[in-house]
RNA sequence: UCCUCCUUAGCUCAGUUGGUUAGAGCAUCUGACUGUUAAUCAGAGGGUCGUCUGUUCAAGUCAGACAGGGGGAGCCA
């Protein structure tokens, strides 16, 4: 029976008819004891429903107020008022879930975006939350589409895992062990032995490594789950539990892995652009009206559909870590001392010299290559002919305006000797990832891959600025509501 | 973790050099109106001023601690 409803946006495609039409929805408001603004979710747009006078008794119109849930079978017409084209006559009108207009938190009016985090378990009820959740959604569809698209393998990585080596960041840990009476060796450390792996175990922060074996027999793979980090970070980038998207590729070299990044990001912006234009439409305008608010030198140069299209329709600024470097150093910005921190060769980059590259001096997003191997990863691949004690690693970071660091990858060493050499340098056990290191004593090839940061793509398409208003239940230091 | 700002009605905010009964708009409720579009008009109710401790004859206002939130930084995706 309930299926044989009508999607609010489907039915705004329809002519106006005489034939009857159910619709469910949630009453975003009720005016004048006659017009009905119903969503159901499926757009932005309400459905207008028009109440006859007298149609329905005092007691049933009461209940009609923010927030209920009403099932309304009508005709679908022309619309007399003028603010929608359609609207639909209701014949009967049941109300299936009341909402107490006194204690609904929801108005018809703007929330900020910080009340509304506090009831994210009904902003979806919002257009902001509305449009940014369905283009999560179309994103992530969108994602497995570009791989599926390609033949990668979508291969599921442990969310559990007892490798600690990533070096990733700070990890949470897994135990069944009690907190009162933690069993313990003689030297008084904690017997691991007890719990119930019968080892040390984390939520994972990366499903990186695990990743590369699959690579090594199905050529390409990717990884699309939740990954976790304990860090005590409080900025609006990032987050305790966010997802990310790992692919993996045999017989690619950094090249080939920054072509493929690339291609994968306007892939997902132009999905976005064909599937959801209406909510980025509204979320363009909702940036604008913000972008109103702030003073003329703090205002974003471009609006956010026109950002996008920027970002299809060129290519990405692609320079070395070394290029890099040189471009700030030769800024007018360093040669007045406007840089916090300083600029040299070996240097991790500051936030606000990466900022400086994409905003100001490129205005697009670039790629930087050729990290100094001493501030990246081991499992990154050594530069050959690098001059002693500049030695640099194939990695690439993509760099996108509002966003910083989007995308980090790297082509992966290969070479067993030296991966060997790079992880006692770095003093990572190599009988603990013996697993790892067997990928390259059985058939080891060059391979690379990178990672991306789902969230951040939400809010680059999206241009939400805090990140907690792209995730549904946002996981902080401090803060795990729901 | 550091710097900085903020916390007053359901929401968004105002609140003067510390002073007696803490205000507004929206929302809610009551009534009027009935083709509305953030409906309109009239009226009403609604407050432990984040928490604690101090200073003072007197604290929303000053000081300290704590908690929560925003922005920035670090760490990173």
């Amino acid at each position: 029976m309930f299926n044989k409803r009508t999607k609010i946006k489907a039915l705004m495609a329809l002519e106006p008819s005489e034939q009857t039409i159910t619709v469910m929805g949630w009453v975003r408001s009720f005016r004048n004891n006659q017009f009905i603004a119903l969503n159901d979710g499926s757009t932005n747009n309400n459905l207008q429903v028009v109440v006859a006078l007298g149609l329905l008794d005092d007691a049933t119109l009461r209940r009609i107020t923010t927030g209920a849930s009403l099932k309304v079978i009508g005709e679908l017409v022309p619309s007399l008022g003028k603010g929608q084209k359609l609207e639909l006559k209701a014949t009967s009108l049941e109300v299936l879930g009341d909402s107490d207009a006194e204690k609904y938190p929801l108005q018809p009016k703007k929330h900020s975006l910080e009340f509304l985090r506090e009831i994210a378990h009904l902003r979806f009820r919002t257009n902001t939350f509305g449009s940014v959740f369905r283009l999560r959604h179309s994103l992530a569809f969108a994602v497995h589409q570009f791989f599926n698209e390609k033949g990668f393998i979508y291969l599921h990585t442990p969310i559990i895992t007892s490798s600690d080596a990533e070096g990733a960041g700070e990890m949470f840990r897994v135990t069944t062990l009690p907190f009162d009476a933690t069993p313990r060796n003689d030297n008084n450390s904690i017997n691991f032995k007890e719990d119930f792996f019968g080892k040390s175990t984390n939520l994972t922060v990366s499903g990186q490594l695990e990743g590369e074996l699959g690579a090594m027999a199905f050529s390409e793979i990717y990884t699309f789950g939740p990954t976790f980090r304990a860090e005590n970070s409080n900025t609006a980038r990032h987050l305790a539990e966010f997802w990310m998207i790992e692919p993996e590729m045999a017989f690619h070299d950094i090249e080939d892995n920054m072509n493929l990044a690339e291609e994968f990001i306007q892939y997902l912006i132009r999905y976005a652009m064909a599937h959801n234009m209406e909510d980025l439409e509204f979320l363009d305008a909702r940036l604008a009206e913000e972008e109103k608010q702030k003073p003329q030198n703090e205002r974003a140069e471009m609006g956010l559909i026109e950002k996008l299209k920027l970002v299809v329709d060129n290519q990405f600024e692609r320079i070395t870590y070394t290029e890099a470097i040189q471009i700030l150093l030769d800024s007018p910005h360093y040669k007045k001392k406007k840089f916090k921190y300083d600029v040299s060769w070996g240097i991790d980059m500051q936030s606000e010299h990466e900022r400086y590259l994409v905003e100001k001096h490129f205005k697009k997003p670039v790629i930087v290559t050729g990290y100094p191997a001493a501030i990246k990863a081991f499992y990154m691949r050594l530069n050959d002919g690098c001059e002693p004690g500049k030695e640099t690693v194939a990695a690439m970071d993509i760099l996108a305006p509002g966003i910083g660091e989007i995308v980090g990858g790297s082509q992966r060493e290969e070479r067993l000797e030296k991966l060997e050499a790079r992880m006692t340098a770095m003093h990572i056990p190599l009988e603990e990832m013996s697993w790892y290191l067997d990928t390259r004593r059985f058939g080891s090839v060059p391979h690379a891959g990178f990672g991306l940061g789902f969230e951040r793509m939400v809010q680059f398409v999206t241009g939400m600025t805090n990140i907690r208003d792209v995730i549904a239940f946002a996981r902080t230091p401090k803060n795990c509501e729901f």
